[in-house]
DNA sequence: CAGGTTTATGCGTCTTTGTGCAGGAATTTT
DNA sequence: AAAATTCCTGCACAAAGACGCATAAACCTG
């Protein structure tokens, strides 16, 4: 067999099912592990293929969308992600809520983090897929499309069935008298259910949204274990938040 | 034997079998390897055949194998697609699987339909999402990150739990003898599921993956109703699958 | 037609290319 | 942390190619 017929063959192999293995290809093909392999790193550097660990995958079949733009205050909510990401350790089960702050932090996860991660947030959901250590579980049920996240009975069902160690709640409006508030009805029935299971809620919120009010109350700051801001945790602004008990990072 | 008529033998040769082996042609023509070369050299100069070491292959092979556009298939996707969606009625339930042929159908989907879309794959999830009649019902469970889509027993029982009007699935690898086959055990079971729960149950597969086998049997033929491929339903390689009992369009 | 020229072919030698193998390093899985 | 794969490097070896040369047939040309 012509090398390039080969490389032809592999090439077919590779488009057909999105991904090939070098041992599987050395046994269909009945050479050594070693011309597989030097032909898929010929394949690779033509840029036909995308050489891995074991095989090679198509190129087509990778292209997942990006879409890092029109993140509001995004400067502000990289230094809530470090703040949130230094309360993880690896084993932990974490429960997400949606948001792009929520989004920032999925994106700023150390690549050596082993955790597992619940979410229903679609795009939340893509991030931590993306990402080598982490387990991720998907929260089913319908979506919303205005917040990405699913919602209804199902998925708080669901989500009252688990225990995680820590839930990472995007904060729409906190305030000392009304608490954490919403806009979305739906939205606000999971996260109430987020908040009873877990173990521990954070609250991720820009200043801008601390002192504010939204239609529907989710819960009263007494339910929430620590908030996160851009701020240091001495500023004036979040003190009446510390008097009512909150831990303030 | 002339020299003008030995290559033509030669090209002759290759237009048939797409390749040629100088060694073959040597013992072939009774003449030194050094003859067949010069002639392959000529002839690949005069851009006839294109020289490869040990032979020669015809032009067309490499306009067969190594298609030069961006996305694989991704024409016959299309297709394959129109074909599916024009199964779909508004107020139809539609569970589908993952893969880029069921991607291209969700990208296809006419703006006006009204429809439920049921689904585990995140992808998938992402373009019905941006559809704005469709309701989107997310399967939940953990993601596996190989294929991008949520398996194990969660997402098999909520599946069960359904009845929807149409299954769609990428088809990874289609046979007579073997039925619908692929490569992850855990997707499999998925498949089964999927099958087992819906009134109809609707193939894609490009042409290519037709008469394929993968190592894990999915289900016989016989469960499944309808299979889409690119090709007009009367082509002979379908033949034999509408003798069994499937419905080709 | 003789003598020179061109063309086609084969042979020997030396290089290049393609492939497999052994070992140790790196990576993934358990 | 240990075990199993996979990968890389260097090497050996066979197959294929390049180049020069020799030979012989074909083909001018006066």
């Amino acid at each position: 067999m012509l090398k390039k017929e080969r490389q032809a063959y592999i090439l077919h192999q590779v488009n057909l099912h999105n991904k090939v293995l070098s041992s599987s290809l050395c046994t269909d093909i009945n050479v050594s592990e070693d011309t597989i392999r030097r032909d898929l790193q010929e394949l690779a550097t033509e840029g036909k293929v995308i050489k891995v660990h074991g095989g090679a995958l198509s190129h087509s079949f990778n292209q997942v969308y990006f879409s890092t733009n029109g993140v509001y205050s995004q400067n502000q909510k990289k230094v809530i992600a470090q703040k949130a990401i230094s309360l993880i350790s690896n084993g932990m089960f974490i429960l997400t809520s949606g948001g792009t702050t929520i989004l920032e932090m999925a994106r700023s996860l150390p690549p050596q983090l082993k955790a597992t991660f619940i979410s229903g947030s679609i795009p939340a959901i893509l991030e931590y897929m993306h990402h080598p250590n982490i387990e991720v579980i998907v929260i089913g049920d319908k979506i919303s499309k205005n917040s990405k996240i699913t919602v209804g009975s199902e998925a708080i069902a669901k989500i009252m069935q688990m225990k995680p160690d820590i839930c990472f709640l995007g904060t729409n409006a906190i305030d000392m008298k009304q608490g954490i508030t919403d806009n979305d009805w739906e939205v606000v029935q999971l996260k109430k259910a987020m908040i009873e299971s877990s173990k521990m809620v954070v609250c991720l919120s820009i200043a801008e949204k601390v002192n504010s009010v939204q239609p529907i109350k989710v819960c009263e700051l007494t339910e929430i274990d620590m908030l996160i801001t851009e701020l240091p945790a001495d500023d004036p602004l979040l003190e009446p938040y510390i008097d009512a008990g909150v831990k303030v990072i």
